[in-house]
DNA sequence: TTGTAGGCGTTATCAC
DNA sequence: GTGATAACGCCTACAA
């Protein structure tokens, strides 16, 4: 392993003192436009970058932001992953992106990328998107954003003061719904998630609301927030079927759970969306893969990244950011839904 | 923002000097338990954890880890991606990874990986994953390689001497085909990937030799090397079902290429696998998404990707590695695929 | 067993 | 304009 070069070979070999390269390499104004020069040439010559690890050192911050996703296998995360990333980029940051995978990992998470020297972190934490309540990650999201600037991507955390980031879900879902209603459908179904689950709870509710806002009883038969896997959607979907109160329609928790569900409905030979509307939420590329296309609801993860992204790096400049941002929601209709067939 | 505790201001309350808080930190063995106890009582206390970026600078490396990706939103690069970061965790290694999305942003994030210091690079890069020989990318990947531990995840590349890790495509894309041709197919097309691309061609090469070497003469109008995205799959198809030719089975270059495929059989009422028998790459969770479920052939990006950190961690402990690992692919046989419509 | 001192590669504050 | 010099927070001989 061949060493790195360093800035004292640059200086030696330019005959000026290491203060100099430095002022080159930083675009300092005072220096000479010879000397600029010449060490330029020797930089440029040995393909030097100096080492960023003594400069975040010395610094005192690492042009570096961290992200904590649950899952970049889930394509939603995966944009958001990208968009920060790239909205990271063009502001001269790095980001460090950890898929936590599990509850248990999220802390270890954090603290990596905290001992990494990352100068803000942006979270969309699975731990806080419970209902219950977690004390040892509040108190850690507490106790780090009075270090470091902390975002939440996710709806408020009662006992969080971290300013966050979230769709407005609740729109998303009622317009879903009004957008069914309006078709004529009145058995609506709302598959994935879970009870635990604060996003869920929310989609759900909003479902629920819609729906007896409009006279509409909500049958607790139609309700299955069975997980969030598409095979969820696939167990729920096939035991609405099988069920008495069989509906028109079906909202779902994700893509992911929308796929489930279109699999049941292609092995019953359901046709969609003459038998039966589907909506999915997210749309991700997953919406637009199947047959027929889903019409789904968009909360814009992309944004919601980089979103996150600006308001950290606001916070980093000593900006004042608003405690919370909302995205709006919007209903992207595809081939899934149409009338409710006549009952 | 409050100041992180530093090793100093330990030493201080637990009056011993910075040295020993260092020992007890490391685990070094000369240091008394009583001072141990001490010393560890006032770390726990205030949760200190020495500042990695110092650290890093000192012992002249990161316990970090790159690896470069393509699109993590393609659910093969993701899997990859988490099972390369659980086993660097696991070895004690931090996973930095980079989803570079377009081939011009690939030089670029090599330079942010070198220069935030990773110990080594794992890199299922695009750039060198094309025919069309890229001087400057390799010139890169030699230069870089003499300097720090460099691992490809790749077919092999002329000129670029770094070991690379690589699934045997072409056994399992010869066993597709040779599945097919027992289940009696005869017109097998194939679709997905780009003419220019080093994987593309060696799966299309492998399912023409396969072909052939039964006999089969390969009709060019059955292969469509029209891309990388589902859509392009299903552009392949509609035109395949359009042609003359009309094949009984499609072999595709990925799953999500399938997933495209599927969409247009599905469309044009086909049925899989009576009308038509599919047979995926990769075997993510879109090949279990669909119905039927697609019969695919899994070549391990997980596996690809643990075994690229085993060999940089093997490098940076002085260890020779093998030039080249490669890891088997397995056919999974699913519902996509059967016995061939009597002609 | 513990402390002192020097250095890792930069940057920033002074003088000159 | 430029160059010493002192940090930044930690590790490691070497000394005690």
């Amino acid at each position: 392993m061949k060493q790195n070069v360093t800035m004292q070979q640059i200086a030696d070999e330019a005959g000026v003192s290491t203060a100099t390269v430095s002022r080159v390499l930083t675009g300092h104004p005072l220096v000479s436009e010879a000397t600029r020069e010449r060490v330029q040439g020797i930089i440029d010559k040995y393909h030097y970058t100096p080492n960023s690890v003594a400069r975040s050192l010395v610094r005192r911050c690492s042009n570096t932001l961290g992200l904590l996703v649950q899952d970049v296998s889930n394509p939603y995360f995966a944009q958001m992953y990208i968009h920060a990333e790239q909205h990271a980029t063009a502001s001269g940051y790095t980001l460090m992106m950890f898929s936590t995978q599990s509850q248990e990992g999220e802390q270890a998470s954090v603290q990596r990328l905290v001992r990494h020297g990352v100068d803000g972190i942006a979270m969309a934490s699975a731990t806080l998107d419970t209902l219950q309540i977690n004390e040892a990650m509040y108190g850690a999201v507490e106790e780090l954003s009075a270090r470091l600037p902390i975002v939440l991507i996710n709806d408020p955390v009662a006992g969080c003061h971290a300013p966050f980031v979230a769709a407005r879900q609740d729109e998303g879902f009622a317009a879903a719904v009004n957008y069914l209603l309006a078709l004529g459908h009145r058995r609506i179904a709302f598959v994935g998630g879970q009870e635990e689950n604060r996003s869920a709870c929310t989609r759900c509710r909003a479902y629920a609301d819609a729906l007896t806002a409009h006279g509409v009883a909500v049958d607790p038969r139609l309700v299955h927030l069975n997980g969030f896997e598409a095979e969820d959607g696939a167990q729920a979907m096939a035991r609405l079927l099988a069920g008495e109160n069989i509906p028109t329609a079906v909202i779902c928790y994700s893509d992911l759970s929308a796929m489930g569900v279109m699999q049941v409905c292609h092995q019953q030979r359901l046709r969609i969306p003459d038998d039966l509307s589907i909506i999915s939420c997210d749309n991700t590329y997953l919406s637009r893969i199947g047959d027929p296309m889903l019409t789904s609801i968009d909360i814009h993860p992309g944004e919601q990244g980089r979103e996150a992204i600006h308001l950290l790096l606001q916070m980093i400049g000593g900006g004042e950011v608003p405690p919370e941002t909302r995205i709006a929601s919007d209903l992207v209709i595809r081939g899934s839904t149409g009338r409710a067939p006549e009952a």
